[in-house]
DNA sequence: TTATTTTTTTAGATTTGTCTAAATATTTAG
DNA sequence: CTAAATATTTAGACAAATCTAAAAAAATAA
């Protein structure tokens, strides 16, 4: 078993391999961990020990299937418990991630597997991140972020890829929820920003927005 | 804010206080810890410091205010966590309390408050232990030990002294489980076990655990 | 291809919670 | 009331996770 600390990095470790291949370096952890490059090397060398990533000096990390397996676990759990806290508790998603973030740590595959069943399985998360299976298995639905979009384009609102309370909040206030159809009308040159119609409505999203709205087209 | 293991020995010293106002000694701390006697008084001063405990050397330590009002909310959350578990995750009761001693540090307020509304605020945890509400208030429903009964005295089965897993599997199959109603019917001098009527059937139970049954009459 | 900048690692300390062994205080028994 | 037993504390050490400052390697630029 690993400590919470162990967990926390495993899991940004995957974060920051999930989209591209290449090895993860000491300092995004950092930065991820929010602590200094010389207790990320401490730590990568205790984890290459326990086999749960593989490390080259000055080479970056990489996790092994046995570290992917248990990041996975962890992303599973963060994310059921997201769920039980919008769907029955009635949070907000934007009020969610840092009880997950205590949640995940919790140590029981049997509760994990019961709250699933509790939730129906659930697919997503309510950021519309994918919930892992028990196999560690799911599927990546395709999106393209908002800010890629062309005038014309029509899509749905199918994740983001910005967790912040003040980003949610945001989004919420806008209307730019989970599921809600949307059609780019312009985009601005000047700026960046679009103007995009959603349930009837004109609505201008900055370009920092909508780079981190996923849009399944 | 305190450390799971400073909250761990808040509720130690709760538990080991709330029978008798008695100051709690060093060695009975380091038993329900698991740990040793030094390692117990390195951490009494710690909480000393914090104002959670009274402690005079070799005179034992008393909770503070603020300290017990710690630990009864530490206590509050186990029991609405194992209230979660056995009610809306169908574990039995005899699963959850490992898992709830975990739960039990999730550090919410809100989470605490709206999980109290989800279970429609109980008054009782699964094995009959009141559950404190938000300002720390519960009624301690008076009790006997099965074991201090007279022959043809009537009861109410209303909790247990003792949480082992071990020992409420032995409950359930006995079918001596929350509410049955039971008579005693004989006292054995020889070795102190007791005769009772459950549900028309005869049962013998040892001392040792009719020591541990709580009986409203 | 050298020089500069950036990244990473090492060395040595610190904090938290624990331990063993030894010293000291308190309680109990004779 | 003294001696023995028990309970508690101190001293000194250790493992985990972190930090700062300095050294070393790698990447980038001139
Ligand atoms: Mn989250
Ligand atoms: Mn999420
Ligand atoms: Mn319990
Ligand atoms: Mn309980």
């Amino acid at each position: 078993m690993q400590s919470f600390t162990e967990e926390n990095y495993l899991k940004i470790i995957y974060h920051l391999s999930e989209n591209n291949d290449q090895a993860v370096q000491t300092n995004a952890i950092a930065e991820k961990m929010q602590t200094k490059a010389a207790s990320v090397t401490d730590m990568i060398k205790k984890l290459a020990d326990k086999q749960l990533i593989d490390y080259k000096k000055y080479q970056g990390v990489r996790l092994t299937d046995t570290g992917k397996r248990a990041a996975i676990n962890i992303v599973r759990k963060h994310r059921l418990w997201e769920v039980f806290l919008v769907e029955k508790l009635n949070f907000k998603w934007d009020e969610v991630h840092d009880i997950a973030e205590e949640l995940e740590h919790i140590n029981s595959a049997e509760l994990v597997e019961r709250l699933d069943e509790f939730l129906s399985f659930p697919k997503n998360d309510p950021h519309g991140d994918p919930i892992p299976d028990k196999d560690g298995k799911f599927d990546a639905i395709p999106f393209v972020k908002l800010g890629k979009l062309k005038a014309g384009d029509q899509g749905l609102i199918m994740g983001v890829s910005e967790h912040s309370s003040a980003f949610l909040k945001h989004l919420e206030k806008l209307g730019l929820t989970l599921g809600k159809t949307l059609t780019l009308t312009t985009i601005t040159d000047f700026d960046g920003s679009v103007e995009i119609i959603v349930e009837g409505k004109k609505i201008s999203v900055t370009r920092e927005v909508a780079k981190h709205i996923l849009i399944r087209i």
